[in-house]
DNA sequence: AATGAATGAGCATTCATTCAT
DNA sequence: TATGAATGAATGCTCATTCAT
């Protein structure tokens, strides 16, 4: 590595580090008081800067959210739901999407935090912005469902895309009690419960 | 009815009238911009008085907030769901809570974006005001199941707290749906749909 | 006399007695909380009519308060004063303007309260109005301390106009203090206490 | 001195010059309108800073009231009347007294006015903050009475706590006229007419 | 790149005043 | 006369954003 390498690797690591450390310091604040509450100034003081610095990493107040989703998306869907490929059964399938959301959502309290309360806290925000990576993992769900039809596992008398909005729904009502919840518990198993739910129904059969 | 009863009758419904234009264009703007975006200066002007007028009526921007919601549970909770009692089969209520549910929002899809937005966008209220109407509902599915595990309609495997989460977030995530998708279509249908598969589940027995 | 006269009586007496009312009410509001925190409202109230009555009987808010000066300083001068013609001995007349002043005041400490605090507030009506009646009233003392140095009675060696502020600013400070202090004690009896260290000077002769 | 300190003491001196600005605009501000007709936007305009710089000095408009008095009151009350240890003839003592007090307020008579009118007209100014400071005045004053009394210069049939507030109510009175008065003349020469006729008495002896 | 002082647009709320009844 | 609901102008303060250093 020579030393322009070197350097260059260093400032972009140092660009890194204090773009996440903003990044970090904007999911601490805005879970604790809220987007609208939050002032930059909180943020760039959570992340140990300058409020002028912040400006340098984010173009303003509004992108800093935008960043949050993105890069939180990107990490939910990218990385997680490529194993999914590699698992067979459709209820499998369906039963490790709902360990990867519990569990990734329960090991940031408040990553989930700005997901379930901010997020949607903003019409604009869930239409312009969720609705892309949101509709994507929608779509993950739905065709599970599809091949678990085709493959004769899955009932054929109920919509796919009604049947993966309940299936989210119900991992996200999951998400949003643990958050308000005074008790502390682990979300991750909450993901047998659903998938059994779901999959099996409440009536006795 | 005497003069006096006239007119005290005609000014009770003019305050009325007042408040409920401004209750009714705050529902309408927090819908339209959210809570936070929507100014004082917008609700008046929308109910068709004057700014000081607002708060001749409500303490504050927050307050009016919290009477939209809580009007709202009042009715939800309220009118609507008494006549469960009357319901014998746990499947049967459950059903009808469902729709109650989706017809409910359904037919006000301004009070519903504020409901599933707004009164959702600020942790303090969901802790604060939704919580108490809110656990008040979840307990009502809850019990249903209990009863319909009793009675030997609901299997015993199942805890009836984690499936009222889901149906209940089953339910939310219709109204989010609808909220947000640019197609119209009716909410209320959608509440065979849910109880068929929270009952049945997805799988083939 | 005739029923119209009555009746023109009765009327004026309503009149009068509601003015006064609002008077009152308005010296002790002012008193209580200060010109610019008092509100017309709170008049209103303290006075028993609604807020839109007190504009029967004055123009504005301000009008209230130079009211009040106008009539206080009619009083103080108009009919105090007066009795002063009859004493012969300018020191005599000195002491009884002492009197007068920290009688009147002690009398009623609301008024006092509005004519130190109020009054002097702000430096339009030191100007504008007190100026008037204050010059006047000023103008007593300096030509009782002439007609002294006439007599003989007055040393000539000091300045009417510069004797006559001196006086007044030491039974207007007799009252400041008794105003603010949180002892009540009469305030009268301090007219002698003044007139002697005013007249015969503290150093020993 | 190195470059930091250089810098440091360039930084120190726009910080406080930028404070200064909004104190001395704040006192002219004060002294043209009154306190409560004065906008915050007045004061930061006659500053020639934005209205929101005002609050990165001042924490509220009250603050720079109490600012303006407390900063006097230091400068009146501590840096003047410590000299008057070293005078030892207690007439000696009134005179300087009455000589400071008036030389003081009449070489700013923007600040005068804001003494005389702004901190006499809020009840809450006279009884919280002023109250310290002046008592410590009144009581410097009445220490020296009692001084002359105890030296034998000053009579003994007079109570040092009256004396002490004639005193005062004199020179307040001098600066009260001086500022209202139409015509422009020197405060300082008036300490010794106020002090010659405090000891001297106006009577002929 | 980093800073943080300065900016100034923006807004909830108050309250003197009006006027229909 | 009397009322008090309605008005809407007025303002202290906040805070996202900029920019000189």
């Amino acid at each position: 590595m020579s030393r322009n390498q070197k350097n260059a690797a260093a400032t972009r690591s140092v660009v890194t580090d204090k773009r996440n450390a903003i990044h970090r310091a904007a999911v601490e604040v805005f879970a604790a008081k809220g987007y609208f509450s939050s002032k930059v100034a909180d943020i760039a003081s959570a992340a140990g800067v300058a409020d002028g610095t912040v400006y340098l990493y984010f173009k303003s107040k509004e992108e800093i959210l935008h960043f949050i989703f993105d890069r939180a998306m990107e990490e939910f869907i990218g990385d997680g739901l490529r194993e999914l490929a590699a698992i067979k059964s459709p209820a499998e399938k369906l039963r490790r999407v709902a360990e990867l959301h519990l569990e990734r959502l329960g090991a940031d309290r408040d990553l989930a935090v700005v997901f379930q309360v901010e997020l949607r806290g903003s019409t604009k925000f869930m239409s312009e912005f969720s609705r892309a990576g949101f509709a994507e993992y929608l779509d993950i769900i739905k065709k599970t469902i599809d091949e678990g039809q085709k493959a004769g596992d899955f009932r054929k008398d109920i919509k796919p895309v009604v049947a993966a909005k309940i299936f989210y729904g119900a991992l996200d009502e999951m998400v949003t009690n643990w958050i308000l919840s005074k008790r502390s518990y682990p979300l991750g198993p909450m993901a047998a419960e659903v998938t059994k739910i779901f999959l099996g129904g409440v009536a006795v059969k």
